[in-house]
DNA sequence: CTTGACCCTAGAGCTGACTCTATGCTTTAG
DNA sequence: CTAAAGCATAGAGTCAGCTCTAGGGTCAAG
């Protein structure tokens, strides 16, 4: 029981655009459909798993690029599986210091904060531009 | 005893390119110095301190955009604090929609190596892409 | 006088993931 | 039969913040 799909449905049942769907087709994460006589894309109902993956790997912080790897393999009929749990590892790790990252921004927001509070009506000075904004450790670590 | 900078002088100063600097001219974000007759840029001494402020402002997490307001209301006289403080507070709020985000995802991807280590091999089976990933909270969330 | 470092402009290219446009054909409901 | 909805393509536009190119002019040292 299988229904076909014109491009529409299968982005609705997806939840995503039509043009989404035919931009993966172009970036390779979708293969080509069949096609009607008139040349409208005909979508076996798997194509909306496969639509769901995607947004699932998104979700977990996968690019686009990864993803097709991971389906690639899937495709060649290995199982994606290893290389998934180490994209998955690196994805922690980048998280991880993602985390830090905006974990020190948001300290050192805070400090502007307090700053900001405990000179409530700060001096015009003429050289700092707003003396608030005077942080130090962020910008050791910019990249 | 301010120096006259050249462009590349002032960008080396300042830790950016040149590029950079008139992207930030173009952008608005530095106003338009005086030229010597051959066409090039002067900059004062002062565009050092202008950059080192952005950069400052950028590793807060504002945007160009939010970094010319500021600019502009201390270029027309107002002290920049009050928005400056609502512009990190509200900044606050993001980073910390953000830090939610983030740890939910590292959740999920803990989750989805959990599962991973508890089958070890995996069955292949027909429906599944990959039988690691398969997350529900994330996507309730998406934007 | 030549070399090399520096500067100029206008504009394109980059990343990632879409999003939309223009123009025109196909299908379906009434 | 007609009108609306849907589909096709190629290609441009979006966001942010640069980054770089092509093709040229300027300037100081040797």
């Amino acid at each position: 029981m299988k229904r076909a799909l014109f491009i529409g449905a299968a982005a609705r049942a997806a939840g995503v655009s039509i043009h989404t769907l035919r931009y993966y087709e172009r970036r390779g994460l979708l293969s080509a459909p069949q096609r009607t006589p008139a040349g409208y894309r005909v979508y076996e109902a798997a194509v909306v798993d496969r639509l769901r993956f995607i947004q699932q790997a998104q979700a977990l912080g996968f690019t686009l690029a990864e993803i097709k790897e991971i389906l690639r393999l899937k495709f060649s009929g290995r199982s994606p599986c290893d290389c998934v749990r180490r994209r998955l590892r690196a994805r922690l790790v980048a998280l991880e210091a993602e985390l830090k990252r905006l974990r020190s921004i948001r300290r050192e927001i805070r400090a502007c904060l307090d700053r900001a509070r405990r000179l409530p009506r700060l001096p015009h000075t003429a050289s700092a531009i707003c003396p608030i904004i005077e942080i130090q450790s962020l910008l050791a670590k910019q990249r």
